[in-house]
DNA sequence: CTCGATCCATAACGACGTTTCAGAACCCGC
DNA sequence: GCGGGTTCTGAAACGTCGTTATGGATCGAG
């Protein structure tokens, strides 16, 4: 037979981790498979052998840093009170996206013209919805909420929280807006539309 | 001097209406200088004494496509009614990029690597925003909302609906969810988060 | 040690955005 | 009417991109 691989699973690795790098640091233009194969010391061959093509390493960046953002999420604490616990996690919705911008722009928008998700990898991005809906359903189950569907309402909340930060990252925020300091008023605003009864 | 130029402004405006056209029936990918050049007829040098560039050419695209988009919702039969044309606004804006979403993409999104807006070009997005802001100052005026600026108001609405539409047109949506049957139910929640005392 | 199979880096291909360049087309002064 | 100099033009060239073909290098089996 042949010679041992050289494209084994740690250069797949390096390459992920390279690529992500690439794109959280120098954005989506400065991700090359040149540029990339030449950046972990092998060659354009070692990528294809390993990835098959651009969109296929991309969908693994997109993937990862779905992953990521997932986890990001679900590390916020809980206090046991839903609501104030939707304001949290769309605090770290926020802080999360801003923390890399170009991930989140991989993640959402379609920076990269050779990857575009296929169906099945919605699937991920619901994932980071997970979160929210568990706090949607334990307010409708303590009554907070009018009794809609649960995803209709998370949905609702992560359209909100997406679009803020979205708009924010494609510079269409008014002159000298400020985001940060009407975030909360602005997610506060979007959970007590769903409210039963308005608090105090 | 010299000899009268044929790359005139018919040529321009030919050249910015294919633009246009490429993007919306065959998407970003299919813009490409040489492609444009030879749907119209000339040559890339045309395009280039004309614009200079392609992110240039990609600038006129994008503020054509807010002209129309704002135009669209200016278009908006008014009810007097402030909180009912904010929900009418807010469906003209789902429609409009549904109408054509790949130039909400080149509006919106960074789909096109050559091409990013500048920071006065936030000033066309924004104005899109207009009736919306005016439909919340008279919200205000009436007593019908909470007192807040009108532009956190604005601000938070249109993200509602820019982030809904986006993530739709992403293909981020669950599975079977029914958006369009949504819609309005989204809407008027993320403007009840407003109201100074819920309606019956 | 040789052979044959396997892998890999180099180089090539077509398309892209952009620029160069030689010549064609034009206006002005005579 | 007719050069001459200026300006404009299209074709071709340059470097880069994603991707693929190729020929040499490398190893195990006999």
């Amino acid at each position: 037979m042949a010679r041992p691989k050289l494209h084994d699973e740690a250069l797949r690795v390096r390459l992920l981790d390279e690529a992500g790098r690439l794109l959280s640091e120098e954005g989506p233009a400065a991700l090359s498979m040149r540029r990339l194969a030449k950046d972990v010391g092998t060659s354009t061959t070692a990528v294809y052998s390993l990835y098959g093509s651009k969109s296929a390493l991309v969908r693994a960046v997109f993937l990862e840093a779905f992953g990521r953002f997932g986890a990001r999420l679900d590390a916020v604490p809980r206090s046991g009170e839903p609501l104030t616990d939707l304001l949290r996690l769309g605090i770290a919705y926020r802080e999360s996206a801003l923390a890399d911008p170009h991930l989140y722009s991989v993640m959402f928008g379609q920076v990269i013209p050779e990857f575009e998700p296929e169906p099945g990898d919605t699937e991920a991005s619901l994932s980071t919805m997970n979160p929210l809906v568990d706090a949607v359903q334990s307010a409708l189950a303590g009554g907070l909420l009018i009794p809609a569907e649960a995803e209709t309402i998370a949905v609702a909340l992560w359209a909100q929280a997406h679009g803020l930060v979205s708009l924010e990252l494609g510079g269409h925020m008014p002159d000298g807006f400020d985001l940060a300091g009407h975030y909360q008023e602005m997610l506060g605003a979007a959970v007590r539309g769903w409210f039963r009864d308005p608090p105090a």
